[in-house]
DNA sequence: CCTTTACCTCAACTTAGCTTGAGGTACTAG
DNA sequence: CTAGTACCTCAAGCTAAGTTGAGGTAAAGG
């Protein structure tokens, strides 16, 4: 069975995602296939691991344009190692401890900003320490469009 | 000037954002205005915290669908006052709390999990941690769509 | 008064990340 | 050998959160 190649099915059932979702992220660059005689995908067990990266790259807020970018710099010809996935989530840790940064200042801030009549203020501490890290150019930025939260209830 | 309202334009300016995301918000029912004589939009002063706490909000994550959902607690007659922001914001705090404690188990768990085999396992920390967060029916529910993090270099 | 700027509505377009559907082919189990 | 799945491609549709543009009116300054 995993003999000769997993097969969409197999692989979207293994890691929670429907087929039309790893076309799409083929489609996109983000996994790659062979064909077998009857011009169907066949892969190989690393994409098992690009997928899980992806979905937890995404929990984290990335893009998959980023994440592409983060996939680059993985061996095209030999299989990745444990190594090299170590030095890929490595360069998403910085991100992730600026954006954990970010939410904590914005946590301590909250009530404090929202209930006083700062946050309509250009010097608001929400709103520059928030646009501060929004803005450094290429880098890490966040939570500037989108996504997140969904009914939050309340 | 402000004596008989605030104009669009001014709103903006002052909140930094386009008239049309005004527009857009009041559509959305984010808003509401007035209308003078020649049918021009009108604003209270209260429109100017409401602008900045969906900006705040939105950097949490939190969706345009959740912060409408939340506003409907405030007063509907008459302008909120400071505690009823207060109330509003206490409610995300507890979102935001989920939230940068879901991203720092991510954080902790990263360079294991990615580097590990676990990541396309069903029990693997992130997936779990994160999904359990995630599918908790109205609530708490982080970063499963879209958004977030652009161009995150590396 | 006249020009310029601000405002109005409505519709269409944008990006990300997928999903859905139509129409057709390949595999697999009995 | 024949169902019944699984798979294929391609195009269109969807949601969020806005933005852009066309065509037209209102207000403000000199």
């Amino acid at each position: 069975m995993s003999g000769d190649g997993w097969t969409v099915g197999r692989v979207a059932k293994r890691c929670g995602v429907n087929v039309s979702t790893l076309h799409f992220y083929e489609q996109k660059g983000l996994i790659h296939s062979t064909r077998n005689s009857g011009n169907q995908r066949r892969y190989e067990a690393d994409v098992l691991r690009r997928v899980s990266v992806i979905k937890a790259a995404q929990k984290m807020g990335i893009s998959l344009g980023s994440i592409k970018t983060a996939f680059a710099s993985l061996p095209g010809e030999r299989t990745p190692t444990m190594e090299d996935w170590q030095n890929l989530s490595s360069g998403w840790q910085a991100e992730l401890d600026a954006r954990i940064a970010c939410l904590e200042r914005l946590r301590d801030s909250l009530t404090g900003c929202i209930g006083c009549g700062c946050l309509s203020m250009k010097n608001c501490p929400i709103y520059n320490e928030n646009d501060k890290l929004a803005e450094e150019g290429p880098g890490p930025v966040l939570l500037n469009r989108g996504g997140g939260l969904e009914d939050g209830g309340h």
